[in-house]
DNA sequence: ACGAAATTGTTGACAGCTCATCTACTTCTG
DNA sequence: CAGAAGTAGATGAGCTGTCAACAATTTCGT
């Protein structure tokens, strides 16, 4: 019925298998900082990040949600763990009855407060250091360029 | 102690959030149609590809573990889920008493001849078609120069 | 105003990953 | 050849992510 699967050419397949190799090997190794460092795991850290940074500490559930890029359910339990260990907590939402906050915690102002400045550390020293200040801007381009051409196509 | 924390320069920090966010997105849509396809996870897809591709359908246990760089106790556990759905079998090593083989069951063949084809047609309908011959050379290279510093550095 | 539909968020079951630990075998050293 | 050290792989506990189902509101259409 279908054609030849059309194997990507050597050239193509080398472009592709050096990204993900890439990828896999510098997020392993930060994770693998973040959590050595602060005890925060990745995803601690953009929950704390992403709360700190643009919501002043405080944020509706779906919005943070959002902003990241995860499912609620995903976030639901992030949340939860988290609370346990008393880096966020959840609050009522006057306006909407169904509505949560999530704030930052004292100790989640701490932990991100320790933790972001060695993680910039890690991203510069593995990621950005790798490249000149050109190829830098090329790599973000073209990553940009394939995002924006994902958000053309269906699914 | 420290000094400032050096944060990322505007500049930088595109480039490393779009980075980040394009391979989230990519992977997460790959891995759904993979799933949706052939009822494979990702993991389950390397696993047979290595196996088959390489291996010829028959592979010592750490050498598949390396080939995908993969914790011996992930690929272990992986396995084990995989034998559950007859996807491939454990087979001993004659040469070596505490050795075993995974092999790729026909179950294991029928299910990745079955994917890749879909899964190569993804990746080049989302990532390669994103990019002119000459942009995906670059990124490919710049991919590589990033993995290859980052084998230069500790950690 | 009233029922249908949409939105907000939670929960439980289950698959996946990591870490530490354990067993069994092989190899190395004296 | 005995014992120590190294290697191959398995296992269990515990955290993380996904999917489907659910409850509690709010909003929308008439």
């Amino acid at each position: 019925m279908d054609a030849q699967p059309r194997w990507l050419a050597p050239e193509q397949k080398a472009a592709w298998d050096s990204f993900i190799r890439m990828h896999e090997t510098l997020i392993g190794r930060l994770s693998r900082h973040v959590q050595a460092d602060a005890g925060l795991s990745a995803s601690d850290y953009v929950v704390l990040v992403s709360l700190t940074e643009r919501g002043n500490g405080r944020m509706r559930f779906l919005d943070l949600a959002k902003l990241v890029e995860w499912e609620k359910s995903r976030m639901s339990h992030q949340v939860t763990r988290m609370a346990k260990r008393g880096l966020v907590a959840r609050e009522e939402c006057p306006d909407d009855g169904r509505g949560a906050f999530i704030v930052a915690t004292p100790a989640g102002y701490k932990a991100i407060e320790e933790a972001a400045p060695q993680h910039v550390e890690h991203v510069r020293r593995l990621f950005i250091d790798a490249l000149t200040p050109n190829q830098l801007h090329t790599f973000g381009q073209l990553s940009q360029r394939i995002l924006d051409h994902m958000g053309k196509q269906p699914d």
